[in-house]
RNA sequence: GGGCCUGUAGCUCAGUUGGCAGAGCAUCGGACUUUUAAUCCGCGGGUCGCGGGUUCGAGCCCCGCCGGGCCCA
């Protein structure tokens, strides 16, 4: 229905049409430019119809005008948004203290507590009204509006002004109901916050684009959408302990680079306007991480987001969270304890105060249970590689053998070199069949240009990457601080980079220098922190990411 | 980049062979002092993602574009 109203004064020129997620096109009067609480107060903002269009749906309509009729009747501290409410309590607080009410329904606690929260069932019947509060952790209780209690009026303003979603604050007696529910027997109530738009549905699921795009919504209406934002706070959490435990350091290294290193990916290009050149958006920390070790800062770590130019789906975000870790005087073997130290730690956290309390086994989203304890296998990759292809399989085999296996098994690989071609191979004939976390060590040289050389086997390198769940979730190396040996792979890289590889990386001069100035032997590892979270919850990277980037 | 699926009321979704645009919840009006997705009675609410085309007639068929998902490379 349609509401055509005059308006005042303050007319609006025509807004551009606003598109909604689902393209439609709606006119609206935008309450948000107003210069807030005095405008609030004074000026009557209708919805004119009649000469511009605007259009509003009826729900939003009835909302807007019992905002103005909160705020007509209310001083500047209260009103539809009042500056606070008295709450003395939470919801979560008052379950915890009066839970054993609801064992003697229709029960009184004789305690009077003030609390809030959003709306999110409503129940009016004529001379008592129910109503759910629900708290920003999901856990809920009842407010019971009861004639007897409130009187006419109070109980006539409620039915009129309190909608499904709006905050509400109430002050009343704690006790049970007839049916044994806790609640609140409410004396006095008061809006804490109007919704304007109406709340979905508690009940059934939100389709998946709303719920990445209205995360907000998500989150008052899922269980596991709380869930997950908590498991990764933990997992945060522990992660930074862990480091702590260890005498880390954590820093923050440039996210604006002038030259983008430390991975083989495609950069977002951007540009400053003070320095009139273009930017890269790093790609990965690395070679300011290695700076710091090369200045002393011997263990040092850094949880940030890398921002990659290339697609996404279910495993791949354009930003992502990741962490790297170096520490001095430890080796690939070292870092990758560490590695497994930090992964079963987190899932130690995200298991607390579950029935998995004290486990390393965690629940996916799914119903499996994955046990991420014990000592993790360690397996070469060309060993594996050779059994699982029934060939010898070694850093000497010619490129042309392995494109014949390649092109045998349909394997495609663009710009093949040994090394791209072993790790290929790897993956068709290995990957697939690992099912525990595992630790595959020892690649070849060419794909791994920030990676010293084997201690003993010719043409690998002192790099595993650690998979589970059928992704890598983590990658480690004995790092290369030759500063001549890194100059020579960057020229390589450079040469790859000209034959049309883009994810090559160049020579990157700055950071040569400083590796001249000597770092010390150090283990290095980067984990990606949404792939964590997703083998802790089982759940795909725009589940983990509270607000994946979406068009 | 290719293939398949998908976009309809505030939310979640139906929509038959091309023939008046539907349901549940939510909203609006009414009844109800113990409800649990309350119940009962009644009324509204639509740019069918956008733009073309075919047709007497398009939510449906065709073309293009936009958004989303899955699979493949």
């Amino acid at each position: 229905m349609r509401r055509s109203r005059r308006s005042s004064s303050r007319r609006r020129p025509p807004g551009r049409p606003r598109r909604t997620s689902t393209g439609r096109l709606v006119r609206y009067a935008d309450h948000t430019e107003d210069p807030a609480h005095m405008s609030d107060q004074t000026t009557p903002e209708r919805i004119d119809t009649e000469s511009f269009e605007n259009e509003v749906f009826e729900q939003k309509q009835v909302r807007l005008d019992k905002r103005e009729r909160l705020n007509a009747d209310a001083d500047l501290a209260g009103g539809a948004y009042p500056v606070s409410v008295p709450v003395t309590t939470t919801i979560p607080a008052v379950r915890a203290q009066w839970a054993h009410l609801t064992e003697t329904p229709d029960s009184a606690s004789g305690e009077t507590v003030g609390l809030a929260g959003r709306v999110v069932f409503q129940r009016n019947t004529g001379k008592l009204c129910f109503a759910s509060l629900q708290s920003g952790s999901g856990e809920r209780i009842q407010a019971m509006v009861s004639l007897a209690e409130v009187g006419e009026e109070s109980l006539a303003r409620f039915k009129d002004l309190v909608d499904l979603g709006d905050h509400l604050f109430v002050s009343g007696e704690v006790i049970s109901s007839r049916r044994g529910e806790l609640s609140i027997m409410v004396r006095d109530w008061q809006i804490a916050a109007k919704a304007l738009a109406p709340l979905p549905n508690m009940y059934g699921e939100l389709n998946e684009e709303t719920r990445v795009r209205q995360r907000y919504l998500d989150l008052i209406q899922r269980d596991q959408a709380r869930i997950n934002v908590r498991a990764r706070a933990a997992a945060m959490a522990s992660l930074r302990q862990t480091f702590a435990e260890r005498d880390y350091i954590e820093v923050e290294t440039p996210m604006l680079q002038t030259m983008h290193g430390g991975a083989s990916a495609r950069p977002f290009i951007t540009r400053s306007n003070a320095f009139d050149t273009e930017l890269y958006l790093r790609i990965a920390p690395e070679l300011f991480l290695k700076r710091a070790a090369v200045g002393g800062l011997e263990r040092v770590f850094e949880i940030n987001r890398n921002f990659r130019n290339e697609g996404a789906d279910s495993t791949h975000s354009p930003e992502f969270a990741m962490l790297e870790a170096y520490e001095a005087y430890s080796d690939y073997q070292g870092i990758a304890d560490l590695t497994q130290a930090l992964v079963q730690n987190a899932a130690l956290a995200a298991n607390a105060g579950t029935d998995r309390a004290g486990s390393h086994t965690v629940l996916w989203a799914d119903g499996t249970l994955f046990d991420l304890g014990g000592d993790w296998d360690r397996i070469s990759m060309y060993g594996t590689l050779s059994e699982a292809a029934g060939r010898e399989i070694t850093p000497e085999t010619s490129v042309e053998e392995l494109l014949a296996i390649a092109d045998a098994e349909g394997v495609e690989v663009k710009l093949p070199n040994h090394g791209k071609l072993v790790e290929e191979l790897w993956e068709h004939f290995v990957k697939d069949g690992l099912t525990r976390p595992t630790f595959v060590m020892d690649f070849p040289v060419e794909t791994s240009p920030l990676t010293r050389h084997h201690r003993s086997i010719p043409g690998v390198v002192e790099k595993w990457d650690l998979y589970v769940r059928g992704f890598e979730l983590a990658t480690g190396y004995s790092e290369l601080v030759d500063p001549v040996v890194q100059r020579e792979r960057f020229v390589e890289q450079a040469a790859q980079a000209a034959r049309g590889d883009d994810e090559a990386m160049r020579v990157d001069e700055e950071f040569l220098r400083a590796l001249e100035h000597g770092m010390p032997p150090s283990g290095g590892m980067g984990m990606g922190i949404d792939r964590l979270l997703m083998a802790l919850t089982g759940l795909g990277i725009r589940e983990t990411i509270l607000f994946p980037l979406v068009k």
